[in-house]
DNA sequence: TTAATAGCCCTG
DNA sequence: AGGGCTATTAAC
């Protein structure tokens, strides 16, 4: 008996799969078609085959399209989403299709251009341009280049002209050049293949280690300070996996590292692999195209965030996730996973080594390193020995007299580098003018009447704005509260501290780099090229300035107040604050001259400050294992978020009420708490709570989630409020 | 999720 | 009766 009937996964946020019959059509798994669906059509990605339905024969629809000529997915890539998606609470049609590039889940058939190069015939390099009339301007300019560089691509005709390629196909019409396809996007590059510095011990251990088992699963922890040179022993790496046949390797990212200058680094180092990049900034055409590279094996290397980690690679052989500890690779809405543990599953799955690298490992990554359950691989020295640790102090902001924020020490090192024409970076996390407008009569503040925060106070524009919704208002005139007129910008944000830079040091070249000044996309990348052709002293900017980029005249680096992220609610909150203050300590002085670090606080004595001076990852971490193993926090519990919110708090309220009810007598291996609300209470108009679940073990935990979303589902009040699952949440 | 429809209050 | 609104239900 043929098997007939298809399920099929359709994105939809039912938690099963739909049956239709074939119909005649050729079909297979991981097919894309095209099926009715009430009175439309969706388009669903074929599961699995079989001879019979619990739905009823007759009421069951044919596929109206099969996508034939499209390659399917592989079975690996579809265990995965289906794995993920059970682990992670969230309908399995769903998860898959937005795994896909929008262009696959759309109904039009998603054919990829086919790419095409241009090589120059022998006619063609005999021909002299002076023989071409003079005013053919372009087709003696694509000769030439032909001439030269003996084959273009239609992208390097691009940029010849706009008629370039129709010159083109008239060149190969008269036999000067022939065409070729393009089987994968290699960009070659015109520089020569940069020399593979030599490594040093540490780096030689780490890389034999693993390249002792290459083809087996384990999870190893790549631990390095800044500058150790984590990279160059990926490279390595993935230089060996790569010669041995036909391998694959994918490459995670946090989103803002993935610059075009990584992706240059990582082309010319391997210009003999095709190398393909996902992130948010390709179009959906380059999307669709860079994918399906990866997806039928040609491209060797897959550079991408988050979202690649689902990418299908047939001949995948070994995954790298730079910057383990970033939390861009937790996916914070849909489906919300975290790329890191995927692709430890995915790794596993597939028997092929994973390496982890940061120099300030998650503290889930560190505990498992301790345990055993990853292997520890650490750099202590830096790759360029010349370079130097920088100098780190903290400055007691109580004990000095402040300038506009700014401690004594700091502006007289500020001065200090202009003379000596080095570059300054001052990293203070609030964009904006300042954080707060205060009354100084009745000290009223201005606050956001959509969610539970304060307004920012945006000079430039004249307007006060809330950075949680996006919100404007104008700057009032008076207080609304009781009339006064005198009121205050207080507290200090990147604009007001540009602003005060400039005052305070004139002459100074002066950048600032948030969210505000970046507003397009290149703006960071023209700002970065200023600083490193020395046409900006001090660079003054929020987190974006935290990462990846090696000034090798910049000396200074002033951090000027994080310290509410000490007493935060938020458990991570000193986790992070290490990590980002390593990494922004790690700008400072990266080439031979020393670098020095200066902290304005009021807490000097902090044991996170103590651990920073001494630039201290592996003690600070152990002890705030210690603290979150005797509190019972992760890692040595698992939790799981119900999260939920509506216009009415009422609903919110019944709504978390009955699954707390329903979760207690379902489980008594899982400690449910009681439902309270999150720090943000309030959102764009939404009133919000959650409800904390927490277990020793994942099976516990998963087994109560399977049931209580059951009930979950079938509850009428599910379709009014806005719920949502989070498993293992970086913040409750 | 979308889309249809059932139910309800209101006007006239 | 019919318009306009919300709640409910089905989708293969």
């Amino acid at each position: 008996m043929p098997k007939s009937i298809l399920k099929i996964a359709l994105d939809l946020p039912l938690d099963r799969l739909f049956d239709y019959l074939s119909d005649g059509h050729q079909v297979q798994i991981g097919q894309r078609v095209l099926v009715p669906f009430g009175r439309r059509s969706l388009i669903g990605i074929v599961i699995a085959k079989s001879n019979e339905s619990e739905f009823a024969l007759e009421k069951l629809k044919a596929v109206t399209q099969v996508f034939s000529d499209e390659p399917v997915l592989d079975s690996e890539a579809l265990s995965l989403l289906k794995f993920s998606a059970d682990y992670y609470q969230y309908p399995y049609g769903q998860a898959l299709l937005s795994s896909l590039p929008a262009r696959l889940r759309q109904i039009a058939p998603a054919l990829t251009r086919k790419q095409y190069r241009y090589l120059i015939t022998p006619l063609g390099q005999q021909t002299d341009i002076n023989t071409l009339p003079a005013r053919q301007t372009v087709v003696r300019r694509v000769l030439l280049a032909l001439q030269t560089q003996t084959a273009l691509t239609e992208s390097e005709l691009d940029a010849i002209s706009s008629s370039a390629r129709k010159v083109v196909k008239q060149f190969v019409a008269d036999d000067w050049a022939q065409s070729e396809q393009v089987a994968a996007l290699v960009k070659t590059l015109a520089m020569a293949m940069p020399e593979a510095p030599a490594l040093n011990d540490e780096q030689a251990l780490a890389l034999s280690s693993i390249m002792q088992t290459p083809q087996q699963f384990k999870a190893w922890l790549l631990h390095g300070i800044t500058g150790s040179g984590k990279t160059e022993v990926y490279m390595r790496l993935m230089q060996q996996i790569l010669e041995n046949d036909d391998a694959q390797v994918l490459v995670l990212v946090p989103e803002i590292n993935l610059t075009p200058q990584l992706e240059a680094r990582f082309r010319s180092r391997f210009a003999q692999f095709p190398l393909v990049s996902l992130h948010s900034h390709l179009s959906e055409a380059e999307r669709l195209h860079h994918w399906q590279l990866a997806q039928a094996g040609a491209a060797k290397i897959v550079i991408g965030t988050r979202l690649s980690i689902f990418t299908p690679m047939p001949n995948l052989k070994l995954i790298i996730i730079d910057e383990e500890h970033d939390s861009s690779y937790k996916q914070q809405d849909s489906m919300r996973y975290h790329a890191r543990d995927v692709a430890l599953m995915r790794a596993k799955r597939l028997n092929i080594p994973v390496v982890l690298g940061s120099a300030t490992p998650a503290l889930e990554t560190w505990h498992n390193a301790q345990n055993g359950k990853y292997h520890l691989l650490s750099l202590n020295q830096r790759a360029v020995s010349a370079a130097k640790l920088p100098q780190i102090d903290c400055i007691d902001t109580t004990k000095v007299n402040l300038q506009q924020g700014l401690t004594p020490q700091l502006i007289t090192a500020l001065k200090l580098r202009l003379a000596r024409k080095e570059q300054s970076l001052l990293f203070i996390n609030r964009r904006g003018y300042s954080p707060v407008l205060l009354c100084s009569a009745c000290h009223w503040i201005a606050p956001c009447l959509r969610c539970s925060s304060r307004l920012v106070v945006h000079l430039g524009q004249r307007k006060l704005r809330c950075h949680h919704c996006g919100d404007e208002q104008k700057i009032p005139l008076q207080c609304p509260s009781c009339g006064n007129a005198d009121l205050h910008p207080t507290g200090h944000g990147t604009q007001r501290l540009e602003q005060t830079l400039a005052q305070m040091l004139p002459g100074a070249r002066i950048a600032r780099v948030d969210r505000d000044s970046i507003s397009r996309k290149d703006a960071l990348l023209e700002i970065l090229e200023q600083v490193h052709g020395g046409a900006i002293d001090i660079l003054v900017g929020t987190q974006m300035l935290a990462k990846g980029h090696d000034f090798p005249n910049l000396t200074l680096v002033g951090v000027i107040d994080t310290d509410s992220a000490l007493h935060s609610p938020d458990f991570r909150a000193s986790e992070r604050l290490f990590a980002q203050l390593m990494q922004v300590a790690g700008r400072a002085g990266r080439a031979s001259i020393a670098g020095q670090v200066i902290i304005q606080t009021q807490f000097p004595d902090h044991d996170l400050f103590n651990a920073i001076r001494r630039q201290d990852y592996v003690s600070y971490a152990n002890a705030l294992l210690l603290e979150r193993e005797q509190v019972q926090f992760p890692p040595y519990v698992f939790t799981a978020l119900l999260r939920a919110e509506a216009n009415d708090f009422a609903l919110v309220q019944k709504f978390l009420r009955a699954a707390f009810e329903q979760a207690r007598s379902l489980s008594q291996d899982v400690l449910v708490y009681d439902p309270v609300r999150p720090q943000m209470e309030r959102l764009k108009g939404m009133e919000r709570a959650h409800m904390l679940m927490q277990a020793d073990g994942r099976p516990a935990l998963q087994r109560l989630l399977r049931n209580l979303l059951l009930f979950i589902r079938a509850q009428p009040l599910s379709a009014r409020v806005r719920w949502s699952v989070d498993v293992n949440p970086l913040e409750f």
